[in-house]
This record gives structure tokens, sequence and C-alpha cells, in this order.
DNA sequence: GAGTGCTGAAAAACCGTTTTACCTGATGTG
DNA sequence: CACATCAGGTAAAACGGTTTTTCAGCACTC
């Protein structure tokens, strides 16, 4: 299985009886040739199974094609599906990634920087536990491209996040279209930009006094949570969760006070997590942020500045979907929700 | 903060005095010379903030000082904290890891680890969701080493894994410390070698008549399992659980059913998913697999294997560690297991 | 006093690519 | 026909280190 030998680009070119010069060029597709040898060339290359050496090749000054991630998110709960879509843009590309897990203290961030750097990465992809949360290093002013997925950079940045407003209009009109009208958003701390964002969507369609919640990102918020909403007179008949975590101590504590969900109430949540919304009971319908997407997008950036290409500043969103399980109840209703809608 | 230019070794041979090959080995403790020239030369190597050029190092044959690792974790449940040690492990030494999360099929699997071939990686560690679970990429025979970690390989490869046996045997004496004797042990398939180990562990220390139930690994199987056993004329007082999603699936059942948990029923997990076994109500006791730590001896392993020190293949056990919560009750018991278990 | 052995350091070769500068015919051109 | 132009290709110089070889100087021997 091991090659006894690596063949270098120097076997190609006399195999295929050119310089190593031309070899470069025609597998490179730079250089004027003949169109038949550079066919000639290529298809040497491949019978001889040739792969160019990375190393002798980024030494060049061009490219190492590697790039590094960087976050803090130790749980990789937001983290490997991002990873998993930054790969599938790149690996094609010949580009692979380096993961760095840094810890919350500038120092260890630092050090793991200048060994990205150290290794001449093309770019780096900074991501984080969860928006707002930023990373403890600072990574304005290096040598090397910036990309931040789902953690806020500077403002001059190239950044990429969830549209968390489309993602909650979507959470409660989707509510609404279920003839739901006591709508109450129960979420994680208001520091966090992303929650004022939702809230603010939220809000907008559930008219301003649907009362709007916040406490930590836990099971036991959500079950704080409903013990206040039911010490009030009157009930709310749909809960849109900040988080899947906050949804499924939500779902426990009316199941335990014997509110049918969902018949009675109708609960949304936030992540798709699916270690959690699909062990829910019911399983939690939950707005998908398309972290895969995110990742592809956040790889064909960073390649692009990589390469040189011009790419504008700034905060680009991608839409999230409504992922329908069984906490909302009238999942028949999806397809009409349009037409529904007008009424509202 | 971007440095201007980066500045090589013949800046720093230049500034010492002295000649680039003597350079280089002042820098690397290698070669001949007198003390005085060798302290000079890396003095003004850290002064001027000499690093050298990886890629230029790796080009003559050497090492690249980076290694690959290979997972179908997509959820990164048992990757990323096995990556977290790995990176501490390696990180003095100025090595970094590439992370490749293949999906479940050979063709894929072996596109990532010829990236990582291409990439000259020094070693390639191993690692998936779940012992037995074999990665699907055959890993023998490549011109690199390989460890594997927490996933199994050849039978003369280097294998890392946590000690089932005595994780489980921690669990059932803890329980049976506790004044327990009517033990259950609800587990995963019996397909997993490590389940079997656990259950023997189990069986040898509860009595071959303890029932060991198997399902799947979820928190739906641990309702299941309860409604099987409190269907039995007669209920156990203890149960031990495959892992933390099927021991949440248990206390949630008994709850449901007014059984209270630890006071009628002690109930032990198995991972310390800490967003499952602190989720729980009460929270889990459960034994935790000390992933980071088995990262950090994948990595120590590996950089010995590059290095060409002599491993000697095999599996290698690292223990456990029983994390004490509520859902066993009588925490205070702990410091006298001991002792109480020579009376059993 | 020529040969020998040893030391510290410089010079040169090498790693495997890419890139630049140059060369050689062939072709158009006035 | 002398000359510029150009297509197709080659030799050599980077790239930034490490490793091997060479070399000058010095003390010691016989």
């Amino acid at each position: 299985m091991a090659k006894a030998e690596r063949i270098r680009i120097y076997d190609v070119a006399r195999v295929a009886g050119v310089s190593v010069a031309t070899a470069s060029k025609a597998l490179n597709d730079t250089g004027r040739m003949t169109e038949a040898t550079r066919t000639r060339v290529k298809q040497t290359a491949a019978a001889l199974g040739f792969r160019p050496n990375v190393m002798a090749r980024a030494l060049t000054g061009q490219r190492s094609f590697t790039i590094g991630l960087l976050t803090n998110d130790t749980y990789g709960r937001f983290t490997l599906p991002v990873m998993a879509g930054i790969n599938e843009a790149l690996v094609d590309q010949g580009v692979s990634v380096f993961l760095c897990v840094i810890e919350d203290d500038a120092a260890s961030g630092m050090v793991h920087v200048d060994a990205m750097l150290d290794k001449q990465v093309d770019g780096i992809i900074a991501t984080g536990k969860r928006i707002d949360r930023r990373l403890p290093v600072d990574l304005s002013g290096l040598p090397v491209p910036v990309v931040y997925a789902f953690t806020e950079g500077q403002a001059d940045a190239v950044t990429l996040v969830a549209d968390d407003r489309q993602g909650a209009r979507e959470a409660t009109e989707h509510l609404l279209a279920l003839g739901r009208r006591r709508l109450v958003h129960v979420t994680g701390p208001d520091s966090f930009a992303s929650v004022q964002s939702r809230a603010d969507a939220f809000s907008a369609l559930a008219g301003a006094d649907a009362p709007v919640l916040h406490g930590a990102w836990s099971e036991a918020w959500g079950h704080e949570a409903v013990a206040q909403l039911w010490a009030q007179p009157v009930q709310p008949d749909a809960i849109f969760c900040g988080n899947d975590q906050i949804a499924r101590g939500v779902v426990d504590a009316l199941r335990e006070r014997g509110v049918d969900v969902p018949a009675e109430v109708s609960v949304v949540g936030f992540d798709n997590w699916e270690i959690v919304s699909a062990a829910t009971r019911p399983p939690l319908s939950t707005i998908d942020m398309n972290l895969k997407e995110l990742g592809r997008e956040a790889g064909r950036l960073i390649l692009d500045l990589a390469e040189g290409k011009p790419v504008e500043p700034g905060i680009r969103t991608l839409p999230c979907k409504l992922v329908l399980r069984q906490s909302c109840g009238g999942e028949m209703l999806a397809a009409r929700k349009d037409e529904v809608l007008q009424e509202v």
C-alpha cells in the first residue's frame, strides 16, 4: 500500500519528455505551450500518480493550502458542523484545516495564533460558542485574511452569521399561522446581540405586549420560566424559546404540570441541536441555523481572500430554516402557512 | 502588530556574525561549536524574534510538525475533548493538528487520508464515535505511524481506550457500597465490545443473576427499560446505565412513575456528557472517561512514534473516574466505600 | 619540520517546486 | 533578404532552511 518512493515532478518531466519547468506549467495551467504537450504531461502525471509536495510548493512564497480554524467552543456544539462545512468547501481545492481549540484567556490564544502563522496558514476562520462572545484574542492586523463565522469581529471584518431576525420571524409566523395568539418568547441573556435581534423580530410580529423573558441558556431556566408564566392569571398558548435547551426545559415543565404539548401550547426551539431536540418528548420543532452551509460559505470566502479576490467587508447573514417536529402541532398546516399569513 | 518582514535564519546569522550553517546548528543543538557561539546565536535569534519557516524545514525531509486527527464523530461529543488533550500535549512542541471529519464511507475517508499524506503529516490519530465502530478506512501500511484513540485498530496497532471494566466496577462498587442489592444494568447494543466489558465487570460484582438489558443508546430506550422493569413483580433499587442519555431516560421515566431518585432507586450513568448529566433532574452521577487525558496520551505517543522512539503496540487502557452528583444519593458515603466493600 | 589529529566555522549541496530569463526555430514583414 | 515577432520550450535562480563537505588554524608527535 505504501509507496516506496514518492514521485517528484522531475520524474513526470522525464517520462513525458519535457523539462521540469514545462511540466510545472503544464500541471498548473500557466505559461504557453501546445495543448498536446499540456495534456501529455497531465496524463503522465496521472499515470504515475504524481502528487506535488505541498511543502515545496508553499516554500516558493505561494500559498500553503492550509487554513486555521480558531474556536473556544470546547464541546463542539457549533464548531463541528461549521468545520464539516468548511472542509466540504475546501477539500477539493486541496486545502486542509488546522483546528485550534483555545481556552478563554488571551495568552493561550496568542500561542495558537502564532503557531498557525508559523505554519503559514493562508487565512484564519474564527468561530466561537455563540455570537457576541468574542474570542479572547485580537485578530486585527494579522498578515493573513480573517473571516468570522458565528462570532463577531471588528467592524471592517468579514463576518458570517445566521439570520436571527429571519429565524425568529419564521418561528413566530408559524405559531401565528397555527392560530396561536398569546405568544411568549423565553430566551437567553439580553447581553447577546442575537438575543436582541430575535426578540425584536418576535415583538414585531407577536405584538409589543407579547412578553419576552430573559434568563440563562439552560433547561433549568425553561422550568423556571414556565413556573413564572403559569403563576399569571392568563397563560400563553405558544412559547418560542431562545435555544433547544430552554425549550426542552419548557416542554418538560409543561408536561409535569399536565399541560398538553402541542394540543394546549405550541413550543418552538432554536438551534436544532438534534441531541436535545430529537430526545424531547414530543420532539421539538426548532429553527436550524444551517451551520454546515455557514461553514461552506466561510470556506469559500477565506479562499477568495487568500487568492486576493476582493471581498467586501461587513456582516452577511445566512437564512435559518424551520424544522417541524411535533412540539408545535399542526405540521399539516405548514404548507398552508403562507396563505394563512395573509389573514393575520 | 504585523511584522513587515519575516526574519530568516540568514538575518540571525548576519547579526550574530556567523554563517547560516552555524546558526542552524546552534539553534538545533546539533554540530560542534563553542558554547559561547551557541548561546550568542540563540540570544540574537530570540532578540530578533526569529521563527523558522516550517515549510522550509519540512522540505529537507525532516518532519512537518503536523499530525492528522481523523474522526467520524460529526457532533464532536468525543472528538473535541480528545482533540483538546492532543493539542495540549503538542502545542509546546510546535506541532499542529489537522482535523478531518469524515463521513461513513470509505471513499471520502481515503480522500482525506490522502490529503493528510500530501501534507506530509508526521502521524495520524484515529478516533471515532464510540469504540468498536471502526473507522471506514484502512490505515494499515501507511507511511506514517498511526495511533487509535477510543477506536479499535489492527491487532498490532497502538490503541488507547478508556478502561471500561474498571469504570463499570467503580459504578457497581459504589452502588453496592450504598447498600443497594437489586442492581440492574441498562446499556447499549451488545455488538459493542465496550458494552460486553462493562456488562462482565458489572455481573462479576452484582451477581450473575443481576439483569443486563440491551437496547439503543437513547433516552427512549431508558424509558422503555423502566417500563419493562416495573412490569416485573420485583423492582431494582439501583440502575447502572451504559451512557448518560439512557440514564436520563431512566431518571425521567422513574420520576414520571413517582419513583424517587435517589431515595428509592440510585442511578449511575456513563460518559459524563455534561450537557446531559448536569441537566438531568436530579443531576447524574456518572463515569467520566477522562477523554482529555486520553488525548494527551495519544499526543505523546504519536510524537514518540514520529521521532522514531520505540512504542510497543497493543491496547492500553486509561482509568475512568466516578463523578458524584445527586442521582445515586449518599455522596457522603463515597469516603466509606472501601471499607463497606469489605463486607460485600 | 613535515605529517597527523582535532576543532570551530564557513561553503556548498540539497529538498521539490515555481518563476524568470533566455534560447531557438518558424513565421510574418517591409 | 535582413529583421522583428512570436510560439514553444529549457536552464537556472529563487524559496528558507538543514546536512554534508571542506577548510584554516593550531597543538602534538616523531
